[in-house]
DNA sequence: TATCCTATATATAAGGT
DNA sequence: TACCTTATATATAGGAT
């Protein structure tokens, strides 16, 4: 309380080298912080310029953590298929990776739900984030969702499912490593059993 | 030299609000400053930290910029096949985003060498750049690459080459849109050319 | 591992060239 | 469209909790 003198608390933040840090702690550190100020720039300049950005990052724990615009699989499809104008090609290409990408959330979910009850919440900036057409995945932004927030998230699962389900049915072609069905089963009803939920409608944790 | 008296000659930088910029104008001078700002932080977070990172952007006029450390293909590979440990899975799937790559890297490299006559060089970082094994594909920091970086470049690329052509060779999976024989050949007498090279060794042109 | 705080290092919005 | 300058908004390194 008493004010220390002359004394400076912190000498404040320092120049460093640009290579890779040593001590693993620091690093480790490091890493949170330019991750969460990487997903911070790519969102700002997505939401300015209203550009698509996809964006993948892989922790040393092999933990990964993306950001898209409309989301990762639209922009990577179309990167590598080269379709500058296209918004999202309703092609078999398309529909493999809507497969590959609804997939890739089940399991997130999944994983999420086994560590959600060890974690504090926070949501602040979440709405937002929500209410653009975003998908953020991060460790700490699934940790932010309320119960509010995760409905809505679900609307847009059952959407992206029902979409998936037409594509699938329109074209049933066979692609390598992803079997067009069944649709992978979204397991919300674990993620809010994992939060202490009791107020849910049982109805809408099966989508 | 003299002090302009007390006459400010900006205000400097000022607070915006976080949304779409609606002067066309402005909205591209801050996306081409923060694009650039966003592949910088980037680069540093995968230097610091050693961290895999897979960026892209597309442009309003719909251009494609990215980054990926170690390259784009294999993040977004290890992102869908969910393979946390694997350093660069050698699967069908592997295989066939290498293909794309390297397409899409002659591509790029085809469509480079028909602006670079009329665009002068500044390259400073990059040799930092290539030194790391990451790639970048903006404008710019093609531009910058003189004779030495291209032939560093052409160094991987031929290695890349080979080793598509080994992962061809030992499964040969008939793969949706990218047969996986011939393997593209990269243009790099064009992009010579277009700069006035005169003094390249004519056999390193051919990969 | 996340968060808070301080003091600096950086990124950039505007306005010119 | 790119680059330079100025003044300010942000991002963060280091340290402590």
């Amino acid at each position: 309380m008493a004010p220390p003198q002359g004394k400076k608390k912190s000498q404040g933040r320092r120049k460093i080298e640009m290579k890779l840090i040593e001590d693993e702690n620091a690093r480790t550190v490091t890493f949170s912080k330019r991750r969460a100020g990487l997903f911070k720039k790519a969102t700002e300049l997505s939401v300015l310029c209203g550009t698509q950005i996809a964006l993948i990052i892989f922790s040393l724990g092999g933990r990964a953590y993306s950001f898209g615009h409309p989301d990762v699989e639209s922009i990577i499809g179309r990167f590598f298929n080269k379709n500058p104008t296209a918004t999202v090609p309703e092609s078999s290409s398309s529909s493999r990776y809507r497969t590959a990408m609804l997939q890739e959330m089940k399991e997130q979910f999944d994983g999420k739900s086994q560590e959600l009850e060890t974690k504090k919440k926070r949501g602040k900036e979440i709405e937002a984030a929500l209410e653009s057409s975003s998908f953020h995945t991060t460790d700490e932004e699934l940790d932010g969702l309320d119960f509010e927030q995760l409905r809505q998230l679900r609307g847009k699962l059952v959407k992206m499912r029902d979409e998936m389900r037409r594509l699938a049915n329109a074209n049933a072609y066979a692609v390598a490593n992803v079997p067009p069905m069944p649709v992978p089963m979204l397991n919300l009803a674990q993620v809010a059993k994992s939060r202490g939920a009791s107020m849910i409608p049982s109805d809408w944790l099966k989508l």
